[in-house]
RNA sequence: CGGGCUAUAGCGCAGUCUGGUAGCGCGUUCGUCUGGGGGACGAGAGGUCGUAGGUUCGAAUCCUGCUAGCCCGACCA
């Protein structure tokens, strides 16, 4: 029952990853934050981060995650499965460790160069640890599948890559370890495959809408394949690596409560029109003439944050690697093929980029770590700890996840811990409160209280969460 | 991979130019006072100065090699 506040949002088809989420006392949370920014750090989501307790440098480009950061990475990690199985994917979990012989089927493993982490076990045999997972899901596609009656098909997995990076920067946003949703689709035909492309949009533009982002698909650049088959999702902020053209217009698109059944081609098809109608692209694609066409007061230039891509990529690799289905007419054809990705480690980079102010993170509550901070404002105090632990016992009742700072601290260093960790919501819990039965409800965003109930402040967040 | 920079206490820094046995702020430990936005006072713990070698009576400091990390650029989820 205690799943915390999504819960309601699970599907048949929902695992449960959330074992690290459960509601905390302060005292014995692991949450080593910082007053002072780490010199390393220079952009504001890795200095947060590191502030924040969530994560620790092991080498360059390569983090460990505390348990504030895994919290809520694994959020994350849990609302990209629920819009991708809600999509009709296959979850499955493939090897971080991939022999090399698969590679060199597809050509990949000359062509990838230094990027790729190559590694020889005991017996000399070359492998490598994987920064994209094509050859590895092609090959488990073949060996099972042999008619187009089992088409279409969609895997996904969501594993850790590793690029070795010639520069890694930027905390989480640019690591070389780095933590990521691969989906692969097979399908019978290039018309087949395009639904495929339109309904993973689709999904994405859900995703990352139910995490509090705004990502623009932007057309980008489609390498050696060409036509219009990739869009890259990118959230705009200042630090962006990527400089973004648009159409304003574009900003006010939401996909909200709308029915989506993705089955639905036209359906699908038309969510990706009006996506992709408001001129939207990368400096890679960008056409001067054309983003003129858009009037003056509409045409927007700034950065933006790369927070996934799709492709449609054809028989690249079914046909390099044998990947065929027989079709209605008894011919052995190789299967139309995209992949797509969301780069969820970055993510977590992306959203604090997007939404933090000079005290700290301000989480989006859809992807919060704690749905609730309770501050004790007097530890030791017998009327206010009992006041205290009955809040913290309601709110887990009602899977409010709570996180109860309940350290014999000052008050002003309890705000600012939760300034500073993003907490959306306080309820700040006093003596002089107390004696006329209230206590005062804050918002992370708006910096406004109100008193109220122990009761009415539940009650008001319950209603709050019930919406995300 | 080209260019720039850094490495001294858990974090942020000073000391290096001009060699003489390491200091400040934050944090941390103990005590007292305090108690609605990182409080005050007092007492303490904590560093063989990234690493290896060299010069010297003596090296954090001068010289050489190595390693690690950061920034700008080119490349990428």
């Amino acid at each position: 029952m205690l799943t915390g506040p999504f819960s309601h949002r699970t599907n048949g088809n929902y695992i449960h990853l959330d074992r690290s989420c459960a509601p905390m006392r302060m005292s014995r949370y692991f949450l080593p934050t910082l007053k002072e920014n780490p010199t390393d750090a220079q952009i504001v989501s890795h200095r947060l981060m590191l502030r924040a307790g969530m994560i620790k440098q092991a080498s360059s480009g390569i983090y460990s995650w505390l348990p504030m950061g895994f919290k809520i990475l694994r959020k994350l990690e849990n609302i990209v499965h629920e819009e991708q199985q809600r999509a009709g994917h296959n979850p499955i979990l493939m090897p971080t460790l991939q022999s090399a012989d698969l590679w060199r089927e597809s050509g990949r493993y000359d062509d990838y160069g230094e990027e790729m982490l190559r590694i020889t076990d005991r017996h000399g045999h070359d492998m490598l640890y994987g920064p994209t997972n094509e050859e590895q899901v092609t090959d488990i596609f073949r060996s099972h599948v042999r008619s187009y009656k089992d088409l279409p098909q969609t895997l996904y997995q969501i594993q850790w890559k590793f690029r070795d990076e010639r520069r890694p920067r930027f905390g989480v946003m640019r690591g070389r370890e780095f933590f990521m949703k691969d989906g692969y689709n097979f399908d019978i035909d290039k018309d087949s495959a395009l639904h495929a492309y339109n309904r993973h949009l689709v999904s994405y533009l859900r995703t990352y809408e139910r995490m509090g982002l705004k990502a623009i698909p932007m057309r980008a650049d489609s390498g050696p394949i060409g036509g219009d088959d990739t869009h890259e999702f990118l959230v705009l902020a200042d630090t962006g690596e990527s400089e973004v053209f648009y159409d304003t217009k574009i900003l006010d698109l939401t996909l909200g409560d709308r029915e989506v059944d993705y089955d639905n081609w036209d359906q699908c098809a038309d969510i990706m029109k009006e996506w992709t109608t408001p001129y939207a692209r990368t400096d890679e694609t960008h056409d001067e003439a054309l983003f003129n066409e858009v009037p003056e007061e509409r045409r927007k230039v700034s950065r933006g944050i790369e927070v996934g891509q799709i492709f449609y990529f054809g028989t690249k690799y079914s046909e390099a690697m044998g990947a065929t289905v027989t079709n209605a007419e008894g011919k052995d054809v190789p299967v139309h093929m995209g992949s797509h990705g969301i780069g969820v480690s970055r993510l977590i980079g992306a959203i604090i980029e997007a939404s933090h102010d000079d005290k700290g993170i301000i989480w989006p509550e859809g992807v919060t770590p704690f749905g609730v901070g309770i501050v004790n404002l007097k530890q030791g105090d017998d009327e206010a700890d009992t006041a205290c632990e009955a809040l913290y016992k309601s709110a887990i009742a009602l899977g409010l996840d709570p996180i109860y700072d309940d350290r014999n601290e000052r008050a002003g260093g309890k705000f600012a811990t939760m300034d500073l960790i993003g907490m959306p919501w306080r309820i700040t819990v006093g003596p002089r409160g107390l004696k006329n039965g209230v206590v005062e409800l804050t918002s992370r965003k708006t910096g406004e209280s109100e008193e109220m109930t122990p009761e009415m402040a539940l009650e008001k967040l319950t209603k709050i969460y019930a919406g995300i």
